[in-house]
DNA sequence: GGTTAATGTTTCTGCTGTAAACATACGGGC
DNA sequence: GCCCGTATGTTTACAGCAGAAACATTAACC
């Protein structure tokens, strides 16, 4: 428990310290558990143990609170896509894992995952943008197009709709949510065979 | 104006005559400028003259309302992507025509698609089940793999994903929503080639 | 014609987001 | 070492929400 109280130390001061960051954090461990709909300003005030109105000295409203939220969520789904990839030979199981990974980041991280794509707007960098995956992703895309721009770019939105479409009707149990399920329909051999 | 009423013939009846239907028109129409979240069970009421509480006569709470609108909606998809698929030539136009019907429905109804895969439940027949379209796009599917159903259940998982995501990605405004990409992301040719 | 069930209304509770006015405490200049 | 401005809290208040409970009205049937 790090506080900056610098009078005394545990206390319970008035200022709470980094009200703003315990926010965040407060915020990212209710969506473990909580709904987009269901998420409460109130609530997450009393979880920090906070009044209610002391949020908008760092967020002007709800919404802007859940966009930090979001931005959070983006960028560890980016990480996770990351990682995952690294752990691959060549660069057409990397792409694929790329893809997996954006599926079951968002089978672990429902409410989180959602929420990053509930902003009306490109949060992070998602699969275009300067992200880290993203240029992996593009040179993949470019080599199995021979290099065309407009295919790549083509390519690339036809696997970002597939693993997307994927994992939101995986979500709103549409379909199991079955893991060699994930496995056959990412299948670079089927996919996008040439 | 249809009134059951068998007394005087307009007036301001204490009963509605068929206010369960008159809701879900009502419901139908406010999805046309409201978000999901902004959808209010009490304006609903006030629109079709009501008092609040007499919604729940008719739906049990305010969910049930929803689910009977998201009825509505895959009703509606349903036969939207049959008629588009009845302009077209040979099957595999109709299975692309159904795909890109899905995603302009989806452009051109977005509330009423969101709700309709908000119920964490298949509501109707979207893609599988007993549908109109359902058999035809089986049928092209199976084609295309030689019969082998569990293939033919990956392809079709594999174009929903596609259609899905794409929809979804342009509705949350991660994608522009350019009817050109639409054909080129749904293109038989680049998508599924063999 | 009177009883009963269906379908309305009024009233109430506890939740929500957020605006306005006020309180506290930290940090820098004398 | 004191003093004051500013950042960051609190209290109070309001309007809108979903829904529960008690009551009113009408239609249907014996």
């Amino acid at each position: 428990m790090i506080t900056v109280s610098t009078s005394k130390i545990a206390a319970r001061a008035y200022h709470h310290g980094d009200l703003r960051s315990a926010l965040v954090e407060a915020g990212l461990e209710a969506l473990k558990t909580t709904a987009i709909a269901d998420m409460s300003l109130r609530q997450l005030a009393r979880d920090v143990g906070v009044s209610a109105t002391a949020v908008y000295r760092h967020f002007p409203d709800k919404q802007a609170l859940m966009r930090a939220l979001a931005v959070e969520g983006v960028e560890q789904l980016g990480r996770f896509q990351k990682a995952e990839a690294d752990g691959t030979e060549n660069q057409a199981e990397a792409f694929a894992a790329t893809g997996r990974a954006y599926v079951r980041f968002a089978l672990a991280h429902p409410a989180l995952f959602r929420l990053a794509f509930s902003q009306n707007e490109p949060v992070g960098e998602t699969v275009f943008g300067e992200n880290l995956a993203a240029q992996m992703l593009q040179d993949k895309a470019a080599l199995a197009t021979g290099g065309n721009p407009a295919e790549t770019r083509r390519l690339m939105i036809q696997a970002w709709s597939v693993v997307h479409g994927l994992a939101m009707l995986m979500l709103d149990k549409q379909l199991p949510t079955d893991d060699a399920l994930i496995n056959s329909v990412i299948d670079p051999a089927t996919l996008f065979p040439r």
